[in-house]
RNA sequence: GUGAGCGUAGCUCAGCUGGUAGAGCUCCAGACUGUGGAUCUGGAUGUCGCGGGUUCGAAUCCCGUCGCUCACCCCA
């Protein structure tokens, strides 16, 4: 690494997974796409690349994603290309552009992949970053938020995490909440001089993020402005109460938080997060809300959304720290052949292993048993099928559990056998 | 974009107020020429992030620079 010339190196925010950890993270994928297609969602890849226009005018032009966190780029036909920084507005352009509401009824849909967002990368931040996330589209229905967060507090359960939170607030609609960020403004006319700088400064530009400011001493006053869940008009405060009633009786634990305000325009009534401890400064596992007039700032008809996206780098951190759930990182068998007769049996054997579906090793050249099956130890082999002039002589090998150091005498035809009654059903 | 901390072996780090590098782990080999994980013995690897300055002498002090990390902002 240390040469004339430096290596080159991975770009800033962004990181390689290695094998030491893939395995976990196929397992979580596994897992949401096992709970999606329960729940009956299905798939839908979109590009990584999209008009920048796209989320200019879904995202906000105003936003901090749009404004300064984009890769955009002039392509060479001189249009404006963007790295996705979120994938909702993506899966309702696909959604408008292949005119699926023309074929009635719900749309669920899941994606899962890298996003961009160009931030000073920190614990739980990357700048390609992994989401995995759904939309439902096509209903306002109440029960359809429910059952959506239902659907989250089961995955994160299959994923052996605990200690989560959901928090819920609505943030009105079109009609409702200009109303009520005056009436917010105002209040802050009265305190702003009580609270930090920083708050001063947001009390003018976005007074919706006053109530997302986590410096203590300003928590006393925050807690006594007005509420947005008081000014709701009637029909997002019938809507609210359909989801909590739906909640309770699916028997999803959630707290209200008046405060949670998302930084997204589009999100209309509900909308979430759930937390987790262990994540560091940015403690948001998922995140999301409903989106009613998405589609039609997206040039569609008009027709109301409700998604997420998890963030899948803060889930694996969650994941690991609960340490309940772990990637596959063991092999069936080591094949450990020795003396040069051996190798074409064992390689035979290696063969119709592999294309029965275990997962095999074996060694590709001459050395000692010692060092067999000390790479076997290595690799997590479950056995090592032992093949010598002995074995050869006599027509059985020797299969070692490497878990208790036992060995017993295998004719080769029944090995595949064996490693089923020992391992189950499965290959490893 | 702002701030703070840190950059010494593959990894984790030690190296006091300057005298030109060390430990543990890992890795390799052997003890054990057909039996791993334990133990013991031996061995390998560093432009001490980079550049400059101070000094007889810098991993150590100063300046700059790059990188990483964490935090702010904001979000997943």
């Amino acid at each position: 690494m240390t040469k004339a010339l430096s290596a080159i190196r991975s770009v800033k925010g962004t990181r390689d997974l290695l094998p030491s950890e893939t395995p976990l993270w196929q397992r979580v994928e596994e897992e949401a796409r096992r709970v999606f297609d329960a729940y009956n969602f299905r798939e839908i890849r979109t590009p990584v690349l999209e008009r920048t226009d796209l989320f200019a005018r879904s995202v906000g032009a105003d936003t901090d994603i749009v404004t300064k966190e984009m890769y955009t780029f002039q392509d060479r036909d001189e249009e404006s290309l963007t790295l996705r920084p979120e994938a909702t507005a993506s899966v309702v352009r696909a959604y408008i552009e292949h005119r699926l509401f023309n074929e009635g009824g719900v749309h669920k849909l899941y994606y899962l992949g890298p996003m961009f967002r160009r931030e000073r990368p920190q614990k739980g931040r990357y700048r390609q970053f992994y989401q995995i996330g759904a939309e439902v589209l096509g209903s306002d229905h109440p029960t359809i938020d429910a059952e959506v967060l239902e659907m989250l507090t089961f995955l994160l359960a299959r994923l052996g995490l605990r200690e989560f939170s959901l928090l819920i607030n609505s943030v009105g609609c079109g009609k409702c909440r200009p109303t009520y960020v005056e009436v917010l403004r105002e209040a802050l006319q009265g305190v702003k001089s009580q609270l930090c700088a920083d708050c001063q400064r947001r009390a003018e530009t976005n007074p919706l993020r006053v109530l997302d400011c986590k410096v203590e001493a300003d928590q006393a006053q925050i807690a006594r402005l007005p509420r947005i869940v008081d000014y709701l008009c009637a029909d997002c405060r019938k809507h609210f109460d359909g989801v909590e009633a739906e909640l309770a009786q699916r028997g999803v634990a959630y707290e209200i938080n008046p405060r949670l305000v998302r930084g997204l325009d589009y999100y209309t009534r509900t909308t979430f997060e759930i937390t987790s401890s262990g994540l560091g400064a940015q403690n948001a596992l998922l995140g999301g809300g409903r989106y009613d007039g998405l589609s039609e700032m997206l040039g569609g008809p008009s027709s109301p959304g409700f998604g997420f996206a998890i963030g899948q780098d803060r889930l694996m951190l969650a994941v690991e720290h609960a340490g309940n759930l772990k990637g596959e990182n063991s092999i069936a068998a080591y094949v450990a052949w020795l003396g040069d007769g051996a190798f074409r049996p064992a390689a035979e054997l290696a063969r119709g292993l592999r294309q029965q579906g275990w997962r095999v090793e074996i060694g590709y050249e001459p050395v000692k048993l010692s060092k067999s099956l000390s790479v076997a130890n290595k690799l997590h082999a479950r056995y090592a099928i032992i093949i010598g002039e002995g074995e050869l002589a006599s027509g059985r090998y020797q299969i070692k559990d490497m878990g208790t150091g036992r060995q017993e005498e295998v004719e080769p035809a029944r090995v595949p056998a064996y490693l089923k009654e020992k391992l189950g059903t499965g290959p490893v």
